[in-house]
DNA sequence: GACAAAAATGAACATCGTTCAGTATAGTCG
DNA sequence: CGACTATACTGAACGATGTTCATTTTTGTC
């Protein structure tokens, strides 16, 4: 007699299923890995089939795809209050460290986002050029940029070069000491936050200093 | 009646049939990656029943730990030239080149060094602090330190920072940008090469550069 | 040509992601 | 209440994977 409130109740007890299964899987990827994330152990999390799952996602990817998008908001969340700090140049120093400081702190999460074969990260950075708002890897990065576009606009930093081309240089190179350390801590006799604070340093120094001389001939 | 040739035979025609393995097992993951290596496609190639390499190789991890020694040897081999360049400046700048186009011209090589979960990597960077000069991983890492110390020695960047901190320093943020842009190429809007000589030439200035403040307070 | 040592293998085990024909449940209508 | 239908769910299977081991085949020696 009220076909709404029942189609509204189904469609609820489907939703929350579907976060019992990101639930479950969610706890698995943080304790274990996503290499450990099973079909099979997420049916036994929730106490249905492994067959279940196919009903509410499409594939053991487009679980993984959830994660990321979740855990780029996780990211983000580390890097926002940044955006408070007053001097331009220290804004620039504690991004770098909140963005390594995510990665160590949360590294499961961070393997997921920036250190599995591509198909994940590649969802969140598509073809096509417009800019989308919505994206959490987008947003992610146009925050460092803006960081850099603030302070060369304000003459904290120098003028040369790519607010874009700096954004990715950073970050890349911030990429570079948590994936580093996350795969193999052995291989890095320095401990990872001071190398990270040599890094950014080094770089803003080499962002700010005047320019001495023009960039080398490249013969 | 000739025991001993019997036995250089078998022993050849082992170490033959090991060199077979190797080199399947090699043209696959160049081919299509470490992921892609399987023990029955290593058979199919090699005409032996896929339990047979077991008599020659531990498991699978071990093929993939002597490949790894041998990509080590390819990297150096892209290295080793860089220090014939008298200019220490110079040299320091054609290090980072020479190893991320290392990475570049042989994607799958990199990854299986520096992209694989930590067995990997970890077999050659071992626990025991001894230097170990027929360790491949070392050496090349030791190359790098050297070029550093070099140039400091000479003047040619400034005195403060430790050669190991600089050079894992160089290294990691390299390695950002080679994992980076093997991982997710479209989230990189600056053609690879452009980035690393961006990095490279800020690094190297952010290091000469005549110190004008000390270090900020890190509060 | 018989015997021993070495080399190679086929079949099996426990996993995995995924599919699909079939069963059980829940909602609707007479 | 009882029959029908759409939805939800599942068991069993398929083709993979790395690895092991009893068994068979090959090889070398006396």
């Amino acid at each position: 007699m009220r076909p709404m409130g029942v189609a509204e109740r189904k469609e609820r007890q489907r939703a929350e299923l579907r976060e019992q299964i990101l639930t479950a899987a969610r706890r698995i990827v943080l304790d274990e890995g996503f290499d450990a994330l099973t079909m099979r152990k997420i049916g036994d999390a929730i106490e249905y089939s492994p067959a279940t799952i196919y009903l509410y996602f499409e594939n053991r990817e487009a679980i993984g795809r959830q994660l990321c998008a979740e855990s780029f908001e996780h990211l983000i969340a580390y890097m926002a209050p940044v955006g408070q700090i007053a001097d331009l140049y220290e804004r620039l120093r504690a991004l770098g460290r909140s963005y390594t400081r995510f990665g160590f702190e949360n590294p499961e999460e961070y393997r997921l986002l920036f250190m599995t074969d591509s198909a994940f990260m590649e969802a969140f950075f598509p073809p096509d050029q417009a800019a989308d708002p919505a994206n959490p890897g987008e947003r992610a990065f146009q925050f460092v940029v803006d960081a850099f576009r603030a302070a060369q606009a304000a003459g904290v930093i120098g003028p040369n070069g790519d607010p874009v081309v700096l954004a990715e240089m950073v970050w890349t190179a911030c990429h570079g000491v948590v994936s580093m350390a996350l795969t193999c801590p052995r291989a890095l006799e320095t401990p990872s936050e001071a190398l990270v604070d040599t890094l950014c340093d080094t770089m803003l120094r080499g962002i700010a200093a005047p320019v001495t001389s023009t960039v080398r001939s490249a013969s």
